[in-house]
DNA sequence: TTTAATAGTGCAAACGTTTGCACAAATATT
DNA sequence: AATATTTGTGCAAACGTTTGCACTATTAAA
């Protein structure tokens, strides 16, 4: 018997008003005594501070964020957390954001439009104080986006973003990555450079492809459309579209793949045709994957420096936040990537 | 002035009583209405509906949650976001859990115990409905988790845990998969089996180690303090785990690596010395990490079915929450694990 | 026809904080 | 000594929902 009261009391849990009525003070004072409001005098708050120690106070997240119209939330989208770009935006962002106290509530949108569009209602619902988010393959349309912009919260976009959006913006600039992959592969002597690339209905797999294209006429290389296949880009992309290369009259000498994986997939089908990378054909892939370190031939590829891309979406939304007044409009935030030169494109040795 | 007055009208954001007022109604009728509760008409239903729609209502689930005492967030404490496992189970968990309607806020120990010891109290100040964690490397108390405990919500713990503290537990058979690796060698030939394990203290490498030699002594196989090395399993402690299993003058014929990454370092050693990779040293490793198929020769492992992991996670809170009665007791889950013959590990051809 | 049950809605309090304003006491200014 | 300022605290409303209870009007049972 006395054990189950003990048991309920257990339970019960204590609020503001507890340590109030245990100090005969009123709410308000113990409110601003456990914020350190200079208002209350030292000796009261530390009464306050005992008593909430005493009682096993816990704050109310949830309560204070109702009633001060900010839930120190940030929502993340992200077409899938089980990649390796996007778990490491999610460590990033994590790290970052948890400094200045907010938590995220991650949501995948898992490369469907549907689904991106439910993961904002419900963030929205949720009350988070901004959206950092990447779209999803299939978004198209933007109208979910503006609503959350109509609402006055700060958006963030990263790596896939539409300019349309006019909001802040990280990413990396895909145009001359892929232009420093082609002067790459010119040093090494290719000369008709292939070219395995994403959807072009995705920004950042249309600048690619630009890139590659404005880096080949730069040097009178053959723009071919049989030299482009768009696809998305996974191993089995790769392997079917170096099955097509090599069927064509004319061979390429260099495949770059704006993806690691479709990479993969290539070289394993030229390895299996016992052609030689990168002496007969060289390669190079884009993500900078933990894997094209680690297979032989290892493979060069684009690093885009995702850790500092996490961190930066992650400073601009705090940015946002502590500095409300700010117009928002476009703003573009362009990481340096860095060529990482591996076997699969390396003829000078 | 117009404008602004109609800019300030659309910030404004409607509330359930704004509804009330437009339909001459209660905030108590609306709120019934829009969770269809049995007691309202279906013509108010479909009035306040319609009104919903006009006014472009959005619930608040901070206030819902506040109310009702339910968030309808599940917090997830995983080491770091950016690892193959971990990532995969954020994956799995979050698609599980959002079609019940959770969200998940995560937060991340960095295998730090004070991290941790943060993150539990910052997600239950934030009110969130279960916990769900695997241990940091770190964490050796578990105070911590008590509190999760004492507060009566729930608490699943995944792949590294600990029996004591009497909760849903979801695993692998670590002890088993050793067990299995062994065997397997031994099948291969291998006479003179060595391993590199993790710190003892953390109970899933305690189980692994414990399995590799109680299979060891069933195949009557020498059991020596210098065949069994304890790290953090980097490739950097493969590497040097393995260089020393070399400077021994009665070499190991095969090395067990509870982690492909050490896997991966000790093979690159075997490659330097020019020892045949599996005849002279088969190879074996640890959570099927996806470059162990990808590189040459091509890594053994022992894949963990996170995804699987992580589903069974989310429902096991799931259950929890929709039977509360249920008392809570330590409850292992227990997963299987594949033993992935690759070509470093495969004597027979 | 009276009584009992049912259906549909409203009242008001509650969830746990925060905060503008008011106020008294203490201290500083003239 | 009278007035002005500062310091510390309380009052009460607010944030946006939900929900137990009460109430009226309608329908069913007796």
């Amino acid at each position: 018997m006395h054990k189950l009261i003990k048991f309920f009391d257990i339970k019960k849990k204590t609020t503001i008003k507890d340590i109030a009525k245990a100090l005969n003070l009123t709410s308000s004072t113990v409110s601003r005594a456990l914020n350190d409001n200079p208002r209350i005098s030292n000796k009261t708050k530390e009464a306050v501070r005992l008593a909430a120690k005493e009682l096993n106070y816990e704050p109310n997240y949830l309560a204070s964020a109702l009633r001060k119209g900010k839930s120190n939330l940030v929502g993340l989208i992200i077409p899938r957390a089980n990649s390796n770009f996007f778990s490491s935006i999610v460590k990033s962002v994590g790290d970052r954001l948890s400094l200045d106290g907010y938590n995220i509530i991650i949501t995948q949108s898992n490369e469907s439009y549907e689904r991106e569009c439910e993961n904002i209602e419900s963030l929205l619902y949720t009350q988070v104080d901004g959206i950092i988010a990447s779209l999803a393959n299939d978004t198209v349309q933007l109208d979910h986006y503006e609503k959350i912009k109509s609402k006055g919260i700060p958006l963030i976009i990263f790596d896939r973003g539409e300019d349309a959006l006019g909001v802040d913006y990280i990413g990396i600039d895909d145009y001359l990555s892929s232009f420093k992959v082609v002067e790459h592969l010119y040093d090494q002597g290719c000369r008709r450079i292939a070219h395995i690339g994403g959807y072009r209905h995705t920004r950042i797999y249309q600048n690619r492809i630009e890139g590659y294209i404005d880096a080949l006429k730069k040097y009178n290389l053959p723009v071919e459309d049989d030299l482009i296949i768009e696809s998305t880009l996974k191993r089995e992309d790769g392997r079917k579209a170096m099955e097509d290369f090599l069927k064509l009259g004319h061979r390429p000498d260099a495949v770059y793949a704006a993806g690691d994986f479709a990479t993969l997939g290539a070289l394993q089908v030229l390895q299996e045709h016992k052609i030689s990378v990168p002496d007969e054909v060289a390669l190079v892939g884009f993500s900078n994957e933990p894997f094209t370190s680690l297979i032989t031939p290892s493979i060069s590829s684009i690093e885009q420096h995702s850790e500092a891309m996490g961190r930066i979406a992650a400073e601009t939304f705090l940015d946002r936040i502590n500095h409300p007044e700010k117009p928002v409009k476009l703003n573009k935030i362009v990481l340096d990537t860095e060529l990482i030169i591996r076997q699969s494109s390396n003829r000078n040795k």
